[in-house]
DNA sequence: AAAAGCCCCTGGATGC
DNA sequence: TGCATCCAGGGGCTTT
């Protein structure tokens, strides 16, 4: 589920009822991607300093050490004064001065993780290999060409993996490439300069555009506040097989790459 | 170092 | 209704 906007529109929603909060008490249920250990005792007592992001996860401060959240791929997060009773597919708590956030994941592909610092072995582990911020400054073309010239598999796949830039999933990466009019099987090394600096151009348009609708929610997402996002409504392509490109018409196609869909416009991304 | 597969897990949709 | 199969917003880990 979550890709960026998402991640984003989610941390937007509670950081600022969050910060400045005081951990009461932690809670897990059924393990997460790695075993909380004895992180719950370590919370309580901790006071929420702010949420930053970086890619996909959400790095909470505290007073002391931090929290690494990540939704994996069916995970949502709630926070309120007076959430509803747990449900089976809830696995985080934490009970706090300003209300409860709680983590929702069925497929319990997310995270959480307590690190002392963000040099911390694990931390450097997970936020070591990310690539660039998408929506930042340090997102040039310059840099993005060069990286994406020393990488032979197809450029869906080099978004896909976030070494290179963060926080393009397997929506938008299929969006991004629409909208830059790049055939997602085309080697990463082969693109021009030009085409290279129009797909920077494009990730960050369909990630702004997609974080202004408040994300893509296809079943469970919603931010921490409850609100669901609307970007379904706006792709070009994702999911839309067989349907009509919106710009030439032509039938959209879908293939497999690396176990993952792709979707684009045979006529639109020609190479 | 890069690339390709595998796997974690649950639930919904589809087909027989 | 029941059961099998496939698919799903991710990414760490192992093997080539």
């Amino acid at each position: 589920m979550p890709e960026l906007p998402e991640v984003e529109a989610t941390r937007l929603s509670f950081v600022d009822r969050i910060s400045g909060a005081g951990i009461v008490s932690a809670w897990c249920g059924k393990p997460l991607r790695w075993p909380l250990g004895t992180a719950p005792v370590r919370l309580v007592g901790r006071t929420v300093r702010g949420v930053r992001r970086r890619g996909k996860y959400l790095l909470m401060d505290l007073d002391q050490g931090l929290l690494l959240l990540h939704l994996g791929m069916s995970g949502s997060l709630s926070f309120g004064a007076a959430l509803q009773p747990r449900g089976a597919h809830d696995h985080f708590e934490l009970l706090t001065s300003r209300g409860t956030l709680r983590l929702n994941d069925p497929r319990r592909f997310g995270a959480v993780v307590w690190a002392p610092d963000q040099d911390a072995p694990l931390a450097r582990k997970l936020l070591g290999g990310l690539g660039v911020e998408p929506l930042s400054e340090d997102f040039d073309a310059t840099g993005f060409h060069a990286a994406l010239k020393t990488r032979k598999s197809a450029i869906k796949q080099v978004l896909l993996v976030g070494d290179v830039v963060v926080g393009v999933g397997n929506i938008y990466a299929s969006e991004a490439l629409f909208l830059a009019g790049i055939r997602p099987t085309l080697s990463a090394a082969r693109l021009s300069r030009p085409r290279a600096e129009k797909l920077r151009a494009a990730i960050r348009e369909v990630l702004g555009r997609a974080l202004a609708a408040g994300g893509t929610t296809l079943r469970n997402y919603s931010n921490a506040a409850g609100e669901r996002g609307n970007f379904q409504f706006e792709a070009q392509v994702y999911g839309r097989e067989g349907q009509p490109c919106r710009v030439c018409g032509t039938a959209i196609k879908a293939i497999r790459q690396g176990q993952r869909a792709t979707f684009f416009c045979p006529n639109c991304q020609k190479t």
